[in-house]
DNA sequence: GCCACAATAGTACGGTCGTTCTATTCGCGC
DNA sequence: GCGCGAATAGAACGACCGTACTATTGTGGC
């Protein structure tokens, strides 16, 4: 019971990536097996379906983001610097920051489980922010007028700018951009 | 030579709507062709191969997109009400604003003629908010020391939040969350 | 009304897709 | 170390993909 999942995670990682360039419909077993040098039908039989793969792969990538953003930034202390931890965690990892917003948008449009496991993670993800912001203001880091859910919509925002100019346009003021803009939004809540 | 050009684009509105759901890879002649009650055949012979027919695709939406967003903008009059304007078709008229935002995120890792064209509408989409910025600036209607570029990238952000809030998430409160968050934006400009 | 040519349909091909079934190899408990 | 089940491979399937070729239909200029 050893062997099976240590390919299956080889799989997923390897899934993963991929699917951040060709998407998750645009994967393929055929190609994701001679990428891994395993057989068409080897590699399926973990799965069963396509479609069990697509939301194992959904799966696999929300715990990468969990333990490698999320987890991460929640040991840092409360307050801004753990709202601030949560950001800068999500722009410099862009390996798997990026592969949700490819899914967003790739799914947002075609209801279904898959779907639903990326609504989820986005879910949790701004809930993340959203409860971060508010220790922030009870810890008086933040004024007390701020709306915590409004400064995670806006600070997600600044995120996707920062993906789209980054990874489409290729600018590489995104960062410094992102950076601004972040900082202003927390000087004005502060 | 006009029944030809007719179908064209009754073809390309049709695959427009379609690669919003699906993508620009997921499109498929064989589909569109049932969808629209033509042949395969004669449908391929409009455009010559896949590739073609995708950057139509593109290039189409485009069209679109500056007709119904940014021209009609650009008659408003200049300074805030137009930076306003081009906000606020952007937010309303889902339609092809939305295939923009997908195609973005399809694209963004695969080079080629495709992702360029779509990178092109994307940075003239900033280019034409930092250009309505600056004029805003330059109409006294925005604080001198504003950065145009910045604005824009902001704004911009603030859209794709919206986007990904309503589309994925499905909750209505998206809409009311962006205009506080443009309403801030500018405020903090004047 | 005819005709040249544009527009569309029909058919076929090689390739790859997801999936199934059967065979082979591997790894671990006894 | 043997045996059994888990893990992987191999071959085959029907379906659909993009594309090429040929045939048929439609249509605007004279």
């Amino acid at each position: 019971m050893k062997k099976g999942d240590a390919t299956r995670t080889t799989i997923l990682d390897r899934a993963t990536t991929l699917a951040r360039t060709v998407g998750l419909e645009g994967l393929t077993i055929g190609q994701l097996a001679t990428a891994l040098e395993l057989s068409k039908s080897g590699l399926f039989a973990h799965f069963g379906s396509k479609e069990a793969l697509q939301i194992a792969v959904i799966e696999h990538a929300r715990d990468r983001f969990v333990s490698e953003v999320i987890a991460p930034a929640l040991k840092v202390s409360r307050g801004t610097p753990r709202l601030r931890a949560l950001v800068d965690r999500w722009m410099k990892w862009g390996e798997d920051a990026c592969v949700f917003v490819q899914l967003s948008a790739e799914l947002d449009d075609r209801p279904g489980p898959a779907r639903d496991a990326v609504a989820a993670t986005i879910r949790d993800w701004m809930d993340a922010l959203a409860t971060a912001a508010k220790i922030a203001v009870d810890e008086g880091h933040l004024r007390a007028d701020t709306d915590p859910k409004q400064l995670a919509f806006e600070l997600y925002g600044v995120m996707l700018a920062y993906h789209t100019v980054g990874r489409l346009l290729g600018d590489p003021k995104g960062a410094a951009r992102a950076r601004r803009a972040i900082d202003a939004l927390l000087a004005r809540a502060a």
